[in-house]
This record gives C-alpha cells, sequence and structure tokens, in this order.
DNA sequence: TACATTAACGACCGATCGGTTGTATATCTG
DNA sequence: CAGATATACAACCGATCGGTCGTTAATGTA
C-alpha cells in the first residue's frame, strides 16, 4: 500500500477532484452539482469517478470530509494563534468572516449552501453534514465554557446560547452579504459578536474597541 | 373580465398550485422542484401549467409572489397587534418564530432555502428574492429606527446593525431546528434578540422577563 | 347562435441525469 | 516475468428533466 507511481497519481486527482466538487457545492449544493458539470471542470470524464467512488453519495461524503478538513485548515487553526479564553473564541469568529471575505469558495460556504440543501432529506449525507455542524456548535460551545472558567466572560453565561449567536451572526452574512448589503454584513456581523463580547467580558480591553 | 365560471376555477387551481409549489421549494427549492412532482402533488398534469405560466421561471417568480403574501399575512400582520415600538419589533420576532414552530411550511421557511439558492446564480428570480429579503430588512430597519425616534431604544442603537442580528438571530432557527438542536434553538433565538432588547430599552419593563 | 378564449390533457421531443459495461494501459506484487 | 490491480476512458442505458404540440371541452363574448 505504498503511495507512489500510479497510486500516487490516484490520490493527487482524487484530491484535485474533490477541491473541486467542494467549490462548485459551495455555489449549487451537493445534488444540483451534476457529475458531468463536475467532469467538465477537472477536466476528466464522467466515467472516471466510479474507480475512486462507488457512487455519488460517496463523493458527497468525500466532499463533506475535504470541506470539514477545509475549515479546520483555514478557519479554526489561524484563530488557534490568539491566547486561550474570550481573544481566541473572537479570533475564530474573524477568521470565518476572513474566509467570506477572502472569497476562498466561490459559493461563499459550502456548510451553509449544504446545510440548507440537505436539512429536510434523510439519508448519509445529512447525518454527516449534521455531525459536522454539531460539532463545530459543540466546538464554539467549549470554548465559550473555557472563556467562562477563566473569568474571561460573566458567569451568567449560557455557553449553548451564547454559541448559537456567535454561529448565527457569522454564518449569515453568507447569503447577506451576496444577496444585498456586501461587505457592510461583514461589518455588522463583526461588530454584533464583539459588542456582545465586550458587554460580558470583566475586562473588555482584551477585545479592540471597534 | 369578471371572475367567475371557468376563469374562476383557473384561479382557483393557479393559487392552490402556487400554495403547494411554495411548500414544495421551502424543502427542495424552487429549482429543485420539477415540474413532474409538482404535478403529481397538486393532481393536475405537467403540461396544464403552461396554460398558466410560459415557463418554469414564471411559476418560480409567482411563488416567491405568493410567498411574500404568505409572510405578509402570517408573520407581519399578526405582529401589527402589538403597540408601536420596541414591543411590536419584538412580536415581529416572536410571530417569525412562531411561524417555524407551527410548521406552516414543511420545509421551514421558503425564503431561506431559496435565498441559499439563488444567491450565487443570477436571474430574475435572484432579483425578486433579493428585493423581497431587502424589503424584509428594510422593514425591520424602520421598526427599530421607530423605537429610537419613540425613546423605547437608546439613541446609540443603529438600526441597520441591530435588524441585521434580529434577523440573523431569527433566520438560523430553521437550519438548527432541523439539523441538530431542535426546539432549542428556538429558545436561543428568542432570549438572544429578547435579552439584546432588554440591554437596549430604557424600560424593560415593555418587555417580557423570559 | 357563432366564434374566440381558456383550462386541461396525453403524447412526445431533445437534453441531461446517475450509473453500467467493456476496454486499454500503466503499475504494483508474487 | 506473470498476473492481479488500479486509472481512465468512450459508448451506452433507462429515467427524468423542461418544454412543445395537437386536441377536447367548457366558457366568455360578439
Amino acid at each position: 500500500m505504498t503511495q507512489d507511481g500510479r497510486r500516487l497519481r490516484g490520490l493527487r486527482s482524487r484530491e484535485a477532484i474533490l477541491e473541486q466538487a467542494v467549490a462548485l457545492a459551495s455555489v449549487e449544493g451537493l445534488d444540483g452539482l451534476s457529475l458531468g458539470r463536475l467532469a467538465a471542470a477537472t477536466g476528466t470524464s464522467k466515467s472516471g469517478f466510479f474507480a475512486h467512488w462507488r457512487d455519488k453519495e460517496q463523493l458527497q461524503l468525500d466532499a463533506v470530509e475535504w470541506a470539514v478538513r477545509q475549515w479546520a485548515d483555514r478557519v479554526v487553526a489561524p484563530a488557534m494563534a490568539a491566547p486561550a479564553g474570550v481573544r481566541r473564541l473572537f479570533a475564530l469568529h474573524e477568521a470565518r468572516l476572513r474566509f467570506y471575505d477572502e472569497g476562498v469558495l466561490p459559493g461563499g460556504c459550502f456548510f451553509f449552501t449544504v446545510q440548507a440543501e440537505f436539512d429536510d432529506r434523510p439519508g448519509l449525507v445529512r447525518d454527516r453534514v449534521a455531525r459536522a455542524m454539531r460539532e463545530w456548535q459543540e466546538f464554539i460551545r467549549r470554548h465559550v465554557a473555557q472563556a467562562v472558567a477563566q473569568g474571561e466572560l460573566a458567569e451568567s453565561v449560557d455557553p449553548a446560547q451564547l454559541a448559537y449567536e456567535i454561529d448565527a451572526l457569522g454564518e449569515m452574512v453568507v447569503v447577506h452579504s451576496r444577496l444585498h448589503d456586501g461587505p457592510v454584513s461583514l461589518v455588522h456581523a463583526r461588530r454584533a459578536v464583539l459588542q456582545r463580547l465586550r458587554a460580558l467580558c470583566p475586562d473588555p480591553t482584551l477585545l479592540p474597541e471597534d
């Protein structure tokens, strides 16, 4: 099971296809994305996919996996540079907004599109997406709880409640910025969370003023 | 142009089809919804649609129009019973949450699904949806401004900023409640806006405590 | 009554969908 | 080297897509 020569090439094209799949799915969704168009976009043939994936659902599942890794690399990892507590929590929010602002994915956010697509449709893809979103929510919640434990957020704070607010305010940027406000929604989303955190933080100097 | 007999029947079935279209589109989107399935759901024939609409896009545009009217009837109108100011603003938020909670539409929210579907796709449908969302945002903004003018919200409040927050916190209930939290997200969304408004309101007794 | 209009339908069209099959070939493994 | 394995492809399949056409019957209008 060494990874060189033929097998390495397979892995490379596999990764390239998944990257394209995630990018296209951020625009058209995982189901809206057709194998024919994906083949055209990657410069391969449609039937070649079935050497890598049993069917479309398997490709969709791997695309979700790829998007989770991308999110970990491009959003979570950079935020970890900030010191634990309320600063890291806000860094997480800012890293997400930067991800949207930089246009890493043509559709803005893979997970936003895919959530809206699969929230009503049972199946393996829905389950995988739900797990990813639950883990992300839980991740924010843990950071809130840690900030509370460090005394950087008021003890009255309900972690699940605040995590919902931070996530909702960040996520709705995707559609607002694309459909009406443009970059203004980024400012709104940033300021909303910033002021919320400052109001709950005994030492507001930990956070920027604006 | 009298409306009886044949023409009335036409109008009736037209409305019935649009109602079904909005309901189905709240789940599968306006494009994901196929004419064949819509025909089956309404008990009519596919080709019969083209007596009412030139093509699918025209039906989609009318479906958006129908959904706007439904939103006005089921969310906006009931909230108008509350006295103008911060109470009406919160009533608007609660009416929206009630709309989701009651399961009026099988997919939760027509506009959420359709926004996610069309935010990246140019065309008449996108433009119509964008206008509807802009008007809704503007509607909330005006109510915030009025509450400020009445002295029921602090003068430091930026109406566009607060409108974004209220809308985002309300909208994300749709996917959160369906994908992970269930009814808990309704509590989070309600409490988030309530506490935010109470903090900004010189007379918090205008609003419920919890 | 005569005629245009409208609602509604079944049959059918080309295009595209996800997926199958058979084949050619390059690469690993014994 | 020999045989199993893996990559990739063109050709093709039935199903479904949005949409057209021709027809029938009920209705509105002159």
